[in-house]
DNA sequence: ACACACCCCTGGAAGC
DNA sequence: TGCTTCCAGGGGTGTG
């Protein structure tokens, strides 16, 4: 599942692969994947159009060209983009096929076709775009400080696991992954309630999210299920994860088996000993 | 404010 | 073995 992390992988992917490079076509094989426009219109609006710089706000991604003109897309759950040869066939459920030049194609492919792609005519359109603008701070960003967490937190009596999984209350792109990742490495139990922790314990939690996030994006974001780098290559974090996807495992630390449960319809793991 | 159910979708896993 | 059902989950929406 695309979270921050992949995200961030996936924009510097194409940044490395596609900057300055040219649109001669797009084909749109699966009309329902765009949001807000025809696509005979975001055919003929990318037209010629050249990629300069490529943007990220917690799990969006933005494509800005050089007209000003900005690709808005939303990985969702399978989402993917991909970087090929143009004689390379398509792999099945490719949505859109953008051609570049020097015979190679950008690929839009997502399995469950959850994933979403908008064009707007420029930044601050495609900021307003499906409440990009509302996101809560990311966990690396300035605005994200322990005082921060610590008076978001207070204002919440829920428990933690929907809290942080919610883009727009306390802190923005972490996923089901992370969030179980980032309890377990503050030894906090998922459905412990918000304004309930202790100073110690939030900084705990604050520390951690920053440390999974920051870790897994030097990883290259974690290779669970779908998710692969625009250059094809698998991400390394999942060979750190400590909860997520140990179902009945031992936990890496004290060898007590990983708890699997739902909690506010998420699958959630956790080490009922080491997260209290 | 919070909890929960449901929807979107597909293919692999689990169950019978 | 083979069919059927379940499940994964980001995010939006709607209800209690």
């Amino acid at each position: 599942m695309p979270e921050l992390p992949e995200v961030e992988t996936i924009r510097r992917g194409l940044e490395a692969r596609i900057k300055s490079r040219k649109i001669l076509k797009v084909q749109v094989t699966r009309p329902r994947t765009l949001l807000g426009i025809d696509p005979k219109s975001f055919q003929s609006e990318l037209l010629n159009q050249v990629f300069t710089s490529f943007e990220r706000k917690a799990k969006y991604l933005f494509f800005i060209m050089q007209s000003g003109k900005v690709i808005v897309t939303h990985l969702r759950m399978s989402g993917s983009f991909r970087v090929q040869s143009l004689d390379t066939p398509n792999p099945s459920h490719t949505h859109m096929i953008f051609e570049l030049n020097r015979a190679e194609k950008l690929l839009f492919q997502d399995l469950r076709g959850f994933g979403k792609i908008s064009l707007y005519p420029n930044f601050d359109a495609a900021l307003n775009h499906a409440n990009v603008s509302r996101l809560a701070p990311e966990p690396l960003s300035d605005e994200f400080t322990l005082i921060y967490f610590q008076e978001g937190l207070a204002q919440y009596k829920t428990r933690l696991k929907p809290l942080l999984l919610d883009q727009y209350r306390v802190v923005s792109g972490l996923g089901n992954i992370y969030v179980d990742e980032s309890l377990f490495h503050a030894g906090i139990l998922p459905d412990r309630i918000a304004n309930k922790l202790s100073k110690t314990e939030i900084k705990r939690l604050y520390l951690s999210i920053r440390k999974v996030i920051k870790d897994s994006i030097e990883a290259g974001g974690s290779s669970i299920r779908n998710y692969v780098r625009s250059d094809g290559d698998l991400g390394k974090y999942a060979l750190n994860l400590f909860v997520y996807s140990r179902k009945r495992q031992n936990c890496r630390i004290c060898e007590t088996p990983i708890i699997y449960t739902r909690l506010a319809q998420r699958g959630t793991h956790y080490c009922p000993n080491c997260q209290v």
